[in-house]
DNA sequence: ATGCCTTGTCGCACAAGA
């Protein structure tokens, strides 16, 4: 069972991409962010075609997050536990049967934050606390759990090409990094990091400055493990390859496999 | 120090991203 996550920048503007993706990676699960679009306008169809099934949760013009599965997709809810006033569409889970088990998938889109020390910090930092309380609520129930998605969060300095240039963003700031350790003290392990331990691992280079040819990028978009999914961890890793292709989007797609 | 790009929007510039 390969589990991935992708925020492609816009779904319509990318579906071309992610059509040929679904098509030579063949995950079985893909979380998307930043779908930007409503429900309604999400390429259903396209996707359905290929074998996926499909649960979005859109918004207008920003954020939006969805799931796609090979598998049917059971129990799916909407929205971050912890504040129903939330407009922003960051967050989806589910769960999808494979074979005796079962996966729950929690994909989601972690606020920005920038700049630091205004409403948005302060809106990263409430709804990284409502994660936290939601990660601690689920991994009460003892599934295998995949907690995956853009989490604009730069664990350590290794995650980034030039450190220096980032101490002063939302991204790694010590309480965003803070926030991400209490995360993992849950007891979530950081899959591509548990198989992947060297530096130089990124899913993010940025549009501007010729940032992917020069490797410039960041490691921000992460799966995070409940016990019982990384007891059953395969492999790991990031596929840099749609990254390199025409009107790419920023971010590129990271991926656990799992032995289910 | 700033913009560098890219997307979507009741567009014809701007917000937001990271």
């Amino acid at each position: 069972m390969r589990i991935a996550t992708w925020n492609i920048n816009g779904v319509k503007a990318r579906i071309a991409s992610l059509l040929t993706w679904l098509r030579t990676a063949e995950p079985d699960i893909v979380c998307l962010q930043e779908i930007k679009t409503v429900d309604e306008g999400f390429p259903r169809l396209e996707i359905e075609s290929l074998g996926y099934n499909v649960a979005t949760h859109g918004q207008k013009g920003f954020n939006g997050v969805a799931i796609l599965s090979k598998h049917p997709i059971e129990d799916v809810s909407r929205g971050l536990p912890g504040d129903p006033d939330d407009p922003q569409a960051r967050y989806i889970e589910a769960v999808v049967p494979a074979g005796e088990r079962i996966v729950r998938v929690g994909g989601l889109y972690l606020p920005n934050g920038n700049p630091i020390g205004g409403d948005k910090f302060a809106y990263k930092l409430a709804w990284l606390d409502r994660l936290e309380a939601h990660a601690r609520a689920l991994l009460a129930l003892e599934e295998p759990l995949v907690l995956c998605g853009d989490f604009n969060i730069i664990p350590e300095a290794e995650d980034a090409k030039t450190p220096a240039a980032w101490v002063n963003d939302a991204l790694f700031q010590p309480e965003s990094r803070r926030a991400w350790r209490r995360l993992l003290a849950l007891g979530l392990t950081d899959a591509v990091r548990a198989v992947h331990p060297q530096a130089g691992v990124y899913t993010f280079w940025d549009y501007q400055a010729g940032a992917w040819q020069k490797d410039n990028g960041i490691r921000i978009d992460h799966l995070l493990l409940s016990p019982s999914a990384a007891d059953r961890l395969v492999d790991a890793g990031v596929d840099r390859t749609p990254r390199g292709w025409e009107k790419p989007s920023d971010h590129t797609p990271a991926w656990v496999e799992l032995d289910l």
